[in-house]
DNA sequence: TAAAGTCGTCAACATGGTTGTCGAATTCCA
DNA sequence: TGGAATTCGACAACCATGTTGACGACTTTA
């Protein structure tokens, strides 16, 4: 059998991406996220259980930090996180999340695992962490949160 | 060696995608199509040799014959499609790639093949073939080729 | 031939990115 | 210690991309 066609690649890890991404929503929707957009999963992500500034969010976002804080906004408008002035230096804000922020991230992170299960049942343990593995080599491993503004320029 | 978090697993599709995409992009600005951007390639895959109507391209591109005539105002601006009228009906408007278009479209195919041939030096034709195997499996092989307005929403 | 459907475009709007500017607050250093 | 440099968050203007809704022009169909 000849080998696939050299832009079939990109392809099929990017439908492994959504797959993964598209089924945490789903999922997140019926345990009371309907909200949450794959975009604001990685904001939260980068927000963590310890908040940040919105400067900070960008600088982890890779975007200027006027956008991250066009996406605080929304976050804050949907419950997901809020604004407090930092009491040590007038100039910041605080961004943390809040408990339904919190659950969200927590319920993510265990449908994860459980979708990770679901490719160990189907392909098997050694094929998934070898998957895991070779892309960790191609990759260098070296995690970008921004997405959307990557993809369209 | 206890596994990956599960959260890993997409972040690791998403860097090996984004990196294919990212070698792509810096091969085709130096080959002189500097303009390029990952979603016009997706776009001008889309329109293929044969041309296609702004509609056809919409449900191509899973998203409204109104945001595909956007895109072609685009690809028409940087001189990569054309729009004819059709003289079957006078309603349709035929987009057509430009023969630099075309040649976009050409050595992105080549370098997606070099790109490919990088990762089989690397890892392995087996793991490669694997990877790609275990990948179709999970996705079901169906590609959507519209990236941007997903992750956003 | 009249009604219904399709095609492309325009308008209005939402989202999310950019750069530039600015006042306020803090830090640095001579 | 006090002025200069820096940093923070916000505002404005702009671009790119998506959405709906509307509409005129043109088929297609009944």
């Amino acid at each position: 059998m000849a080998d696939a066609p050299g832009f079939e690649l990109p392809l099929l890890l990017f439908a492994g991406f959504r797959t993964l991404i598209d089924d945490l929503h789903a999922e997140l929707a019926r345990q009371g996220h309907p909200d949450v957009r794959p975009a604001f999963g990685f904001a939260m992500q980068a927000i963590g259980g310890r908040g940040a500034t919105a400067s900070e969010l960008g600088k982890r976002l890779g975007v200027s930090k006027q956008a991250a804080g066009k996406t605080v906004d929304r976050l804050e408008q949907l419950g997901y996180a809020e604004r407090a002035d930092d009491p040590d230096d007038a100039r910041r804000k605080l961004v943390r999340l809040t408990p339904r922020g919190i659950d969200s991230l927590a319920r993510s992170a265990a449908i994860f695992e459980t979708l990770r299960a679901n490719w160990v049942k189907e392909l098997g343990a050694d094929r998934v962490r070898a998957l895991e593995a070779d892309l960790r080599t191609m990759t260098g491993g070296g995690f970008r949160l921004d997405v959307a503004g990557w993809f369209a320029g």
